[in-house]
DNA sequence: CTCTGTGAAAACATTCACAGCG
DNA sequence: CGCTGTGAATGTTTTCACAGAG
């Protein structure tokens, strides 16, 4: 088996969930007029060491002021950058049931940069039809539309039985990620990325940490990126 | 700070969301007429060691058969046990918005024995009218009926802004765990069970995997328990 | 020979603790 | 002082590797 590329420095995994948090903790306070932000302040809020947030950090570089803390607008942009957050994505949902009408619904998608720029259904009886503006295509014109809309990101949003192929189907025509919420693992080839939530799996990690009275708070965690030599969720 | 009581043997974090994929392939198997299942398969399809997959349920008894493997369905009715699926969770849902209303639509949730028996908003103009059935009741209700209907679990599907109030109201309330949709860390006291789900920051894991180049496949994970001490997605 | 359960080793992640900057 | 960045120490999780059961 060939050595691994190991990106840069190779990011802990529990990390990376990090940075997500920190970016949103971030907004909120940039928002509150705090222009200046400690590591404990932040971990506190998080629920982490300050040590914890500083590790964090400075796995990207060295972002803070000695004595001062970070420069909230400051750290918003490097973290936003280093997250690829700092370009709009162009995402398609595929699937126009109850989970696909509410993501397409979901405001804080194009607020965040997120933009819904195709929807797809392969029930021919809701093809033409709309979901807020945006009109419903034929499975048939998915690999189409990745292309001249450049769309970058999938959303599943269809039965389990047809995740793993609409997922393939996702790839072929080009997207680089898929974010599934079908109650299965999907496979994709290495250079794919993959996030899944199962919200059955999040109500059952609720439902563990009562029976088993579980005492430590952090753990189960809902989405889960199951990628090429994955775990999922 | 005195001692934090460990329950029983004290499962890893990690171990306890590998757990809801082990229940739910199983499920998946024994309907494919799978009587018997080995660590390897198991492992194979979810992306994990043998060893790994053993040594998690090791943490919880002897469920294998030397030579043989696990009886599918036996394991399957241990896990369902261990982790408080062998009885039925009623649920409410606050916020009819568009992800509360996909929530109630959901059927999985009754399928795998979480049941919504009550749905609230805080919009006057929305009390009476109804998703599939579920009548929409005003937020004055909560208490009354999170004790009559004896929901133990409550779905936070509110704004950003009210999140925190209407958990600490669903605490207030009685129920023992809280799902979150909106995206923040809700704090919630020691003994009540808390995972949250942002879709922002799934999506935004994606983009990270993407734009950094993550080359393992595990990681992020949508959905965190976030609880007294917590870690929060 | 297959496959579990499990100590022991290795890998990984978090916390400590402190030098050094402003 | 307050606060960052970081090696060293500690704690946790995963993998290895094998004894023993069927």
């Amino acid at each position: 088996m060939p050595e691994r590329k190991s990106n840069s420095k190779s990011i802990p995994r529990p990390a990376a969930r990090r940075l997500s948090l920190y970016l949103r903790e971030l907004a909120s306070r940039l928002e509150q007029g705090e222009t200046t932000v400690s590591s404990k302040g932040l971990g506190r809020t998080l629920g982490l060491t300050d040590a914890q947030v500083r590790k964090d950090l400075a796995l990207f570089g060295q972002f803070g002021h000695p004595g001062r803390g970070y420069a909230t607008s400051d750290l918003i942009d490097s973290l936003r950058k280093i997250m690829g957050r700092d370009r709009a994505w162009r995402v398609c949902v595929v699937g126009a049931g109850n989970i696909g009408r509410a993501l397409v619904s979901y405001d804080r998608f194009r607020r965040e940069g997120f933009e819904i720029a195709a929807v797809f259904d392969g029930a021919a009886a809701l093809a033409g039809s709309d979901i807020g503006g945006i009109r419903i295509r034929p499975m048939t014109d998915l690999a189409k539309v990745v292309t001249a809309e450049k769309i970058a990101l999938g959303i599943i949003a269809v039965p389990r039985e047809s995740a793993q192929q609409v997922a393939d189907a996702l790839v072929a025509a080009g997207v680089r990620g898929i974010l599934n919420f079908a109650p299965r693992r999907i496979e994709v080839r290495e250079g794919i990325g993959i996030v899944s939530v199962d919200f059955t799996v999040a109500l059952e990690q609720l439902a563990f940490q009562i029976a088993f009275g579980r005492d430590d708070g952090d753990a189960a965690s809902g989405h889960s990126p199951d990628a090429e030599a994955p775990t999922q969720v």
